[in-house]
Order: structure tokens, then C-alpha cells, then sequence
RNA sequence: GGCGCGGUAGCCAAGUGGUAAGGCAGAGGUCUGCAAAACCUCUAUUCGUCGGUUCGAUUCCGACCCGCGCCUCCA
């Protein structure tokens, strides 16, 4: 089967047809690591993982390159401002970002940093300078000629033919021919970090950055290249003018555009008091599977409206999913098959796989999972499920699952480290929530099993007062006690 | 203004030219010492509004209303 996708290229949904036939060669564009990641960043960077993780799936060999962007003109003020190094500067978000991205389970591409590869951007610059494209201005800033790029505008589906501009829109700018030319280098700023090179001294232009760092790690052409839709224009626009320019060739084949989301039907800003960053909302208590689940809950062309609401009914989900895993494994099963049940396990596999080759229809996909949990629920009430079918299920469960990501029984952990953060950093807003969440490992397994094997035993002397005031030690410690008909079993909140 | 996306039950949200997936929440029931989990039943005669095409439209077309995005550095 075919993975279909939207193309913002071409504005249609398309096969996903690479150039080397078993290979997918993905670029995204990563953070600016100027602050912490809010959940619109990662909206983003979860559509780019589900679209990594399906394509691994579907057994291709993927190689999938992710920048950082450390330096950019917020960067280069913020660390004069702070009187520190770039390298200062940027070290504490890009470690917030790889931790935050961890914690979401976001799987790791290649990293590549833009303060890594300034000299390569200044050698791509001057070859565009030698082949026309670029011009240098009297302050020593570079700029790309887009008169000379006929085909500019075909992504974001621009049409600059016929605008003509006056002198500059931009007095403050630096002087450029065209005031739709964008920069690739710009002179120094007094007191804010410059890097000597052939082409002068400056800084990179926002754009070049791209296109030097993954023409390098993946060739002039290549299959895909991924961000969030604010970067058709004019980031992903200018990188195409760039690279196109230079190499003579086409530049990414396919573009992938994850939508912005809204927070409470708003656009997230700081100003209306929606703006998250994924930290602040674990401090608030919300686990990172749910919040992971959320953005993976709308396919990633929609609009997307993150509620607390949702991020509450995210996290009954989650859990569903997990009990019903935890079900498969902690029961037993009489030997054999039933082949109506491995039917429905086969089936729902396949319609996963059907949703999400469907220009990665998460949603149809998840619709697909619930069918099969709830069916193979009925048939476990009723005792139809033998050996080799829970197999089955608990193989298509978890093949969902290499996709989505929520499964592993992880939060608690994850949840204690940035407590510890938040604690660190003088936090005040640390909810009892949290506290509670992150701390429910303060009972060793083997305290758990002691006092349930207490509660077993006053439950068969049917003394259910002692049993009770058990259970509700165990439940106060964040411990879900389940009494079965298979025995008792437990797990955490 | 230009270009684009969307309006589906209390909330979130798929979907199809042939009569509405799934999740959450809610009600009732089964199971159960309690609890938890799970299951069953119920909850949109209807898919923003008004027209049109069609045997038939939520799905196609048009108009209108509403929400949202991009139009130079916000994922």
C-alpha cells in the first residue's frame, strides 16, 4: 500500500515516491533554542515523529535529519543581553528541548546545529554571489536577488510577477535591490557576536542555515522536508530560492506541513494567557502520555484545539489503552486460538496501517484501535480469548503503538524529573497534582506487594474493614488495586 | 485586500454521492463485600444557513454567516 501525503508542493495528496526506492532521506525544521518548547512546537514535532515512525514501520530506511537553530537575532540580543556566549546561551534550551522532546517520546533524528556549519553557509553564500544570485550591500550584508529565481513563490503559492516595489520598505534595513530580496548574511551588530569568514564578518540570515545542513547531510535532492505550516512562507520559500540556485536541481520533492493549533479556541499567546510551554502543563499536573495522545488526536493538516478538557479525556484514553495491555498480559488464557480473534487482530492492524497511509489519519487510525479494544474486550468477558489470540492482539496493540507512543507506563518518572527542575528552578507553580503524580513511587514494589498480600489475607478472613483501610493506603500512595477473578493485581495512578 | 483551511452530538473528532467511525463526559444495567476494570443499552432522523445539481447530498456546485491561518524571521 502506498503512503499517500499531502504535498504542499504540489498541493495535492501524493504517493510518497523516493528517490531511492527503499530510502527516504527527511529533513524538519527543529527548534530556535531561545526558550522552552511550548505544546505548539511540539504539535509539530510529534506530526514529524508519527510521519518518521510509520515511514520506519513501513520498512523504509529512513535517515532523518533535524537543525537546531542556535543563532538568530533574538539569540545573538538575548545572550549581549545576559552578558553570556552564544554557546551559554542556546546549551540550556537545546538540553530543555531534547529533554522535552524525550519526555514525549518524540524519537530522535539526527541532530545538526547551525553554529556548527557558519563556514559552509559563507562558501554557499558565495556561490550564489558567483552565480548571480547574491549581491553584497556597502554594510557587508548579503542578500539573495529573488528577480533572478523565477519559479520563487511555487510553494507558498505566491505571485510576485507582477509587484514592483519602490525603494525600501525599511529604512531601519539594511539596503537591498529589491525589498522582497531576504538575507542570507548580515553584518555585525555592534556588541553582539559576529563570525569572521571569507565572505566578511556577520552572522547567517535565517534561511541558509537550511539549506546548507541538509543539502549536506542529504544530498542537493532529496525526499521530504517537514515544519510547521508558519515556514512555507517565507522560511521554506527562500530555502527552495537558495538551494534551487545553487544546485541547479530540485531541492525537497516533498513538503510537510504540520497546522498550528489553537489553546481554548485561541491561537496560543502570551497575552491571552494560553500560551504552554509542555513543562508548564506537567506542573499543572497533566501526564506526558496525555498530552502526547492530544497532539496526536487530530490529523496533522486540522486544526487542532488543545482544551484541558481534551487533555483530561486524553488521559481516560491512554489509560483504556494501558488496561487493556495490561489485561493481555496479566491474564491467563486457555491454549490455542480462536480464529475470530485473530481475525479482528489482523484486520485492526491493517486498518491502522490503511488510516495512516491515508496522509497519516491519526484519528481514523485511533478510531481503528478503540474498535478492536472493545471487541476484544466482549470476547475476553466472555472467555473466547485463547493463548495465541492475546498474542495477537498485544502484536497489533503495540503495533499501533510503535506509531503513537503512549503505552509505556513511563509518566511517573518523567514527571518527577521535571518536578525536580521546577523545584530547582524556584517554581511557584508546582500543583498538589504533581506532587502527588510524580511521588507515587514512594512505595517500593516489594512495600506494594506486602501490604496487598496483607489485604488478600484480611479479605479472605472477610475482615474488609482492615482490607479497606488497606486498599486505601495503597490507593493514597497512587496504587490502583484490582481484585480479579485471576487473583489481584496493581498498578499505578 | 490577496491566497488558503474549516464549521458534524454536552466536549474532542473521523468520514462517505445511498442514508452518520472513535474517544471523553452523562443516564441505566451486568459483574462485584467495597473498589477497580470491563461489557451491554441509551444519548446527532441529522452534519453552519439558504439555494442548486441528482433518483438520492452531510458528502458536488453557488451565495451568505461564523471561526482560523499565511502575506518577511511565531512550530
Amino acid at each position: 500500500m502506498p503512503i499517500r501525503l499531502y504535498n504542499t508542493l504540489s498541493a495535492k495528496i501524493e504517493d510518497l515516491n523516493p528517490i531511492d526506492a527503499n530510502r527516504i532521506r527527511m529533513y524538519a525544521c527543529g527548534p530556535t533554542v531561545y526558550d522552552y518548547g511550548h505544546i505548539g512546537n511540539f504539535r509539530t514535532f510529534i506530526a514529524v515523529d508519527l510521519l518518521y515512525r510509520f515511514l520506519l514501520q513501513s520498512g523504509y530506511d529512513v535517515r532523518y535529519v533535524m537543525n537546531i537553530t542556535d543563532v538568530d537575532d533574538r539569540i545573538l540580543s538575548n545572550a549581549a543581553r545576559d552578558g553570556v556566549t552564544v554557546q551559554q546561551y542556546t546549551a540550556k534550551y537545546t538540553q530543555a528541548f531534547l529533554e522535552d522532546s524525550a519526555t514525549l517520546n518524540v524519537a530522535p533524528p539526527a541532530l545538526v546545529r547551525a553554529t556548527d556549519h557558519i563556514q559552509e553557509m559563507a562558501e554557499f553564500i558565495a556561490g550564489l554571489v558567483q552565480k548571480g544570485f547574491a549581491y553584497r550591500t556597502d554594510d557587508g550584508s548579503y542578500y539573495f536577488r529573488i528577480a533572478k529565481f523565477p519559479d520563487y513563490g511555487k510553494l507558498s503559492k505566491k505571485d510576485f510577477a507582477g509587484m514592483t516595489d519602490g525603494a525600501r520598505v525599511d529604512v531601519d534595513e539594511y539596503e537591498k535591490d529589491s525589498a522582497r530580496d531576504f538575507a542570507l548574511w548580515k553584518a555585525p551588530k555592534p556588541g553582539e557576536a559576529s563570525w569572521d569568514t571569507p565572505i566578511g564578518p556577520g552572522r547567517p540570515g535565517w534561511h541558509i542555515e537550511c539549506s546548507v545542513m541538509s543539502m549536506e547531510e542529504l544530498g542537493p535532492s532529496f525526499d521530504l522536508h517537514a515544519g510547521g505550516e508558519d515556514l512555507i512562507f517565507p522560511h521554506h520559500e527562500n530555502e527552495i530560492a537558495q538551494s534551487e540556485s545553487l544546485s541547479g536541481q530540485q531541492f525537497a520533492r516533498h513538503w510537510f506541513h504540520a497546522r498550528f493549533l489553537l489553546v481554548e479556541g485561541q491561537k496560543m499567546s502570551k497575552s491571552l494567557g494560553n500560551f504552554y510551554t509542555l513543562r508548564d502543563l506537567v506542573l499543572k499536573g497533566h501526564k506526558p502520555s496525555s498530552i502526547r495522545w492530544l497532539l496526536t488526536q487530530v490529523p496533522y493538516r486540522n486544526q487542532l484545539n488543545f482544551t484541558f478538557d481534551g487533555l483530561n479525556a486524553a488521559a481516560s484514553s491512554v489509560e483504556k489503552l494501558r488496561n487493556f495491555r495490561f489485561r493481555l498480559t496479566s491474564s491467563q488464557f486457555p491454549a490455542g486460538s480462536n480464529a475470530a480473534i485473530a481475525q479482528l487482530a489482523t484486520e485492526s492492524a491493517e486498518r491502522v496501517t490503511a488510516a495512516l497511509s491515508d496522509d497519516l489519519n491519526t484519528a481514523e487510525a485511533q478510531g481503528a484501535i478503540f474498535d478492536m479494544l472493545r471487541k476484544s474486550n466482549t470476547a475476553l468477558d466472555a472467555g473466547e480469548v485463547h493463548q495465541e489470540d492475546a498474542l495477537s492482539l498485544l502484536a497489533a496493540l503495540d503495533r499501533f503503538d510503535a506509531i503513537f507512543a503512549v503505552l509505556k507506563d513511563d509518566d511517573q518518572p518523567k514527571m518527577k524529573a521535571i518536578l525536580d527542575w521546577a523545584k530547582a528552578e524556584g517554581r511557584a507553580d508546582i500543583s498538589p497534582q504533581l506532587e502527588e503524580l510524580a511521588g507515587s513511587a514512594q512505595l517500593a514494589d516489594d512495600q506494594i506487594n506486602q501490604k496487598l498480600a496483607d489485604m488478600e489475607a484480611a479479605r479472605k478472613a472477610r475482615n474488609f474493614k482492615l482490607s479497606d483501610t488497606l486498599r486505601a493506603e495503597l490507593t493514597n500512595a497512587g496504587i490502583i488495586v484490582e481484585n480479579t477473578k485471576e487473583g489481584v493485581r496493581w498498578r499505578r495512578k
